[in-house]
This record gives structure tokens, C-alpha cells and sequence, in this order.
DNA sequence: TAGGATACCTACCAATCAGTATGATACAGC
DNA sequence: GCTGTATCATACTGATTGGTAGGTATCCTA
């Protein structure tokens, strides 16, 4: 591991380069929010104090305090800009007009792609034992619109025919577990981009195991 | 969540009931492994302290410290014991008459249960950056020899015709990643066995999301 | 029955870290 | 130039916790 050089891209801190002050509040948070996801992804939440977020952005602790009300939040944003875009394309696809695979593969795309983005990991993380009951009910409650989503075209594709028959709680469950598990080896292996990997993904989900009479897959 | 009683299955520690000292250090030490890998269930490993483990068995800090040299390995010990039963699952399969995709939903099967077992949120969770270069690196290895041997059953079974072609790193990433999400939700869903688990994900798994031309599920 | 080994405890240390008290500095408007 | 507010730093506290020092009771053996 390179140390610090590995996964710290050079992203330009507000507080950076100049010395005169950047009067943009909402600049800033989100400089603080992004530092410490990048801190999460490499040393986990636990592992990463707040003065490590501080001497990435080269500030002082007081200062990350300035502009996050405490480090349970800093992991709750984080797991709101990872997930925002799932729930985003969850209403996207409800608005299309196809088949409940086609709109299901979309759902699973921004899935992919979001587990992969810088956000991923304190997505997937979150909820655990390291929040309070509050967040940790709220969080849940997001999750599960995502879970509800998925079962939903699960059974709109049963039922239209565009999909296998199926259990829809297990199938999400898989589904879902499948992609959250992108997190814990994306980091390593970042042969791909998130969106290849989603569409790998989806690949293997739609065919199965069993042989297909067709033979060759449409790759 | 009922606090304590939830998971803590009143499972006799060696140290309670008699007053007299149980001499065999072998089923103490396992009781201590034990009680580590419920505690670590419920709170995850950093929100677990050492006498937190102690006093779960009724006993002193100090006492762990007599059976088990530190707290990293503690978990170390709880990863072994849920990914052991998934290696030997392994070894079984590979001594199989069966065509590659019998012997590979062998292993899934042993895979989920291992999971769902007392152990799999040790063993799923292990590794990130709570260990030692050392022991990570071991326990990387142990978990790459699961990944390598489900994807050379998927390689085999593209040859034997038994598994339709695909991505057999890919296809073992999402097998795997499914697979091991299930510690992750099982604590509070434990409407279903391990077993039934992994029947249900091998179902899902072997027909994929298209509609196949049987068109029923011979559950 | 002395001496050693085993098994366990009380009391403590040292380090880490979330969070804060206090105050300095810069800037905007007047 | 003056004043209030926004922004940031130094230096601290309080609590937790991994790990240990040192001692005690029990058992086995010679």
C-alpha cells in the first residue's frame, strides 16, 4: 500500500493553494463529506479519525466541526450521496416504457455504478452498530425502498413475463448482495470502470448457470 | 432488538454453573472464540470490547488474555472457523462424480450455510483494515483460494457443457458477493435456515432473470 | 509437604480520539 | 476606521479501551 498517495487523488482542497478564504459554505461541506469517504474507503470508519479528514484537507479538526455537527453524520452523508443515485434511478425506470427486465437491468445499472463510485463503500457499510438508533432507522428505511423497489419489478416481470419466476425477497436479496459486495473488492481491482461491472453483472444474472437453449451468449 | 437476549443463546460458558475449575484449556479456548464471534455479530468488532467478551463468560479481562493473545486475533480465529467449513466443502466437491454444475451448487451450498453460520459475519467481515499486513495478507489467501476454486467449477462447467459460458471471474465475484451478503441481513431475518438460504440462492442462480422455455420452476 | 505449574483476579497504565473552550484573524458593510 | 460575523487554530478534556503488572488460590508431583 502506497500510504496516502494510493487513493488520494490530488482532488484540490477549498483551503488549498490560496490563502484568502472561499466564502462558499456548501463548497466547502462538500470538500469535508468527499475527504471523508475517501478516508473511509481506505481505512474503514472506525480507523479514520477526525483529525485524519482534517490533515487531508489541511485544516484543523475544529474546522471539519465548523461545517459537519459530528462524525456519525459525516458517515451519514456519505451513505446519502452513495445511495441518492440508486433511488434516483429507481424512479427513472418506474417512468419507462418496457419491459420489467429492461427497467429492472436499468435499476441494476445505476446500482453497479453507484456501489463503484467514491461513495460506494460508506454506503454499504453504514446502518451497522456504528450509528444511533435514529440514523441507523433512517438509513434502514432508504434501504429498504431500494429492497421494495427491486421485488416490485421482480414480480411486475413475473408477471408481464419478462422474467423468470421467482422469489422475489431472495432474488432481491441476491441481487442486491451481489453488487454491495462490489465495495469490498473494487478498491482493489480497479480493472474496471463501474458501469463495465455492472453490465457484467447483470449478464451473469440473466442468464444463470443452466445452459440456455440458444447456447452462446449475446455478449 | 432485545438487547442481550436476542443472539446470547444461554450457552453454557466452561466458567459458569461449578465452582470447580474445568481443566481443558482446548473447550475454554473455544468458548472464548465463541462468545467473541456472537459478540462481534451484535456490535461489530470495534464496538466490541475485550470485557465486554470477558464478561459475557463471566469472567476477567485478564482470563481472555490467558487463552487468546490479542483481540485482532480473536477475529482471526472467528474468520478460520466460518471459512473452514467453506474449504472443505471445496475439497468435497472436487472428489464428486458429477458434472461441474452439481459439484459447484455442492460448494454454494456449503457456502451459505458457512454464512449463515455463527461465524460468517467473522469471516465475511474480516480482513479490511483491522488486521496486520500479516495476518490480512493470510487470511486474503484463504479467501482467494475459495474465489479460485469457484471460478475453475465455472470454467469446467462451460467445458462440460453443464454451465453456460460466461465470465468466470465475474460470475464468481457475483456468486460470492450474494452469497456473503447474507451475514449482513440474516441476524434480523432468521425466518429461514442456512440450508434454505442456500437452496433458494442456488434456485435463483441456476435460472437467471430470463424466462427459460420450460417456463416453470421445478422447485 | 515443598515447589512448581496452572488458572484466574484486582488494579493499573498508556494511548487514542470525539468533541469543545477559547481566542485569533480576516472580511463585509457602514 | 469600526464593528459584527464568518472562519479557522491552539490546546485541552473526558471517556474508552487494548493490554499488562503483579499477586493469589488451586492442583499436581516428587
Amino acid at each position: 500500500m502506497a500510504d496516502a498517495s494510493a487513493d488520494a487523488v490530488p482532488r484540490a482542497s477549498p483551503w488549498r493553494a490560496s490563502r484568502e478564504r472561499v466564502h462558499d459554505r456548501q463548497v466547502k461541506r462538500e470538500a469535508v463529506i468527499r475527504a471523508a469517504a475517501h478516508a473511509f474507503n481506505r481505512k474503514g470508519y472506525h480507523n479514520t479519525s477526525l483529525d485524519d479528514i482534517a490533515a487531508a484537507l489541511e485544516v484543523s479538526k475544529p474546522t471539519v466541526y465548523y461545517y459537519v455537527s459530528n462524525k456519525e453524520q459525516l458517515l451519514f452523508e456519505c451513505f446519502v450521496a452513495g445511495i441518492e443515485p440508486i433511488r434516483s434511478g429507481l424512479r427513472q425506470a418506474r417512468a419507462l416504457k418496457a419491459s420489467a427486465r429492461e427497467r429492472l437491468k436499468a435499476v441494476l445499472d445505476h446500482y453497479g455504478r453507484a456501489v463503484a463510485s467514491e461513495f460506494g463503500w460508506s454506503m454499504v457499510r453504514a446502518e451497522d452498530q456504528d450509528l444511533s438508533p435514529a440514523m441507523s432507522a433512517h438509513i434502514k428505511s432508504l434501504k429498504s425502498e431500494i429492497d421494495q423497489g427491486i421485488r416490485r419489478l421482480l414480480r411486475e416481470g413475473a408477471q408481464d413475463g419478462s422474467i423468470h419466476p421467482c422469489d422475489p425477497k431472495m432474488t432481491a436479496f441476491a441481487l442486491a448482495g451481489a453488487l454491495n459486495w462490489i465495495a469490498h473488492w473494487y478498491r482493489e481491482d480497479q480493472s474496471m470502470t463501474g458501469a463495465d461491472i455492472a453490465a457484467a453483472f447483470i449478464t451473469v444474472f440473466e442468464n444463470g448457470l443452466m445452459p440456455r437453449a440458444g447456447g452462446r451468449v449475446e455478449r
